[in-house]
DNA sequence: AAAAACCGATAGGCTAAGCCTATGGAATTA
DNA sequence: TAATTCCATAGGCTTAGCCTATCGGTTTTT
């Protein structure tokens, strides 16, 4: 079946004729009779009732009409929608997000552009911030919430810092040097708890450089990729934690959270996007997203 | 567009790839080369981003393609349809009824009915039982619950008798004949207000028989198409009216509808349909009615 | 570093699908 | 009865869609 034959079905059941049809449609009496008989031998139904002078519909015909106008409308419905997109009139943007990002009023960003763009929808993927550089690279997300890219992926991708993300000293409330600030060479003799470099390089390295000029190495009793078995085990003693500040979903009773002394103790938080593929939805998606951070950011 | 190019689209779309795609169809990847490059030039906007190795979707072609596999689904689904219609299992059965229908519990008959073909429609389109005769042959109706046949239509359409409704006096309440049983001779000098014989030609001819073997013409002050304006004059004392007793929707308190002594004061209340259009599904609708109808009867 | 493998675009030829004109049978209209 | 109108069918033509083959480009293998 093909788009032809519900065409020229749909133009017979309007007309009530196959001649009337061939008319409308340019084209010989012949041709209708036999695509129709095409379809009708494909269905193993009979969708008009043929008597001299008269054409209507079987009961088979009246119901495949219904549909045969709905594909139709579809058909049309879909080069349409295929254009607006092409156009940056509507669409879907697939945003990548990680934990930190609800930290900087992602949700809000979200509703303001809904308001602003109803024909475009938004598909949030949560990704580690390191998922996110190859997710843009092979086109599976538009735009990322992510970490400072790795040098690798500088050439092939944009991207704009919106905030620098303090990182703090997770420490058991207790803690001899809480509530801070900290001098990071009073926790030396620490065991960490850090997230993976497989989720944050960024995070990760910069964890290492802090400790590293305040002169030692950090001993790592456990890696977790997730922040909440993170607070478990410095719940639970097994170590304390440097996390950026914005990573952290829940305040904790029990954990005490302390801002640093080193004046270079940032995380930056990036809105990363592949330049190669661009297209007027995203980028004014990005323009938004922008403003909309200013603001924020005046306002705090 | 043809629904080839949808196939060839969403194929490729799935396999992520254009020589993928061939395979699966069994064509040259020289065909789809060739048909997407249509599609893309009919649409006016690229479906999918080629780089050696790797063949990915556009934001258009995202777009897009979610209105193909819908499109391709409603196709199989619109051949579907056809031919659950054809076999009896699904389908519209649109039903002629006229006002004195509804008194034959008309209502309760379609309840049963849909009860038992949760896949069938029924499409109730009212009708005076003249009407219903044509639109029986012109196929705007599969069955019609009407009048006794015309001689004319004998031929071409079935009927089947379900009921025998007897026609009553409509009298002012004061009328001296009112309760009734009434002799017709008592109301031989009275002004009628009759239903028009465009309406119910057996309704009409049988009340003119009736008058006629009472040894009167019935003097005509007035021809009305609808029941309430007949009440409403025969309550303005413009005359009387002789009516099936099933036509009368509600019984008005200023009225009195008495039953005649004339053993033949009845028209027929059918079910009638046409031979040549019979198929399945509405000759299952026909058995239940007359099962239906059986069961009313022998209640009443 | 060269070779092999794989990708999609393109060219040229072939075939069959779809269209055309012409005609025929059936029913309606003049 | 003749003329008209309907749809089906036959036969021929044109072209759309498919095939094979090849090319330039990139990735993978050797």
């Amino acid at each position: 079946m093909e788009l032809r034959h519900l065409r020229y079905f749909t133009a017979v059941a309007d007309q009530g004729s196959f001649s009337g049809a061939a008319r409308r449609l340019h084209v010989a009496q012949s041709a209708i009779s036999e695509q129709l008989a095409n379809l009708e031998h494909e269905i193993g139904a009979a969708l008009f009732e043929r008597s001299a002078r008269k054409t209507g519909l079987t009961p088979a015909g009246r119901a495949f009409l219904e549909e045969a106008r709905r594909i139709l409308a579809s058909a049309d419905h879909a080069i349409d929608v295929a254009q607006r997109v092409h156009r940056g009139e509507a669409g879907t943007i697939r945003i990548g997000f990680f934990t930190g990002s609800m930290g900087m009023d992602l949700p809000r960003l979200i509703r303001t552009f809904r308001r602003q763009y109803a024909r475009v929808r938004l598909s949030l993927v949560e990704m580690t911030p390191k998922q996110q550089w190859t997710a843009l690279l092979e086109g599976k997300i538009d735009v990322g919430f992510t970490r400072r890219l790795e040098p690798e992926f500088r050439s092939e991708l944009r991207a704009i810092t919106l905030h620098q993300d303090p990182i703090v000293a997770i420490l058991p409330k207790n803690h001899p040097a809480a509530p801070g600030p900290v001098d990071l060479r009073d926790l030396a003799d620490e065991n960490f708890v850090l997230s993976s470099r497989d989720v944050s390089p960024a995070v990760f390295d910069k964890v290492i450089e802090l400790c590293s000029e305040a002169g030692f190495s950090p001993r790592i009793a456990s890696i977790s990729s997730v922040w909440s078995s993170v607070a478990l085990m410095v719940q639970a003693g097994e170590g304390i934690s440097l996390l950026p500040l914005n990573e952290q979903q829940f305040r904790t009773r029990d954990l005490a959270f302390c801002p640093l002394k080193a004046k270079n103790a940032f995380v930056e938080f990036v809105m990363a996007w592949s330049p190669r593929r661009d297209n007027p939805l995203t980028r004014s998606f990005r323009q938004l997203a922008l403003a909309h951070h200013r603001d924020v950011a005046v306002r705090g």
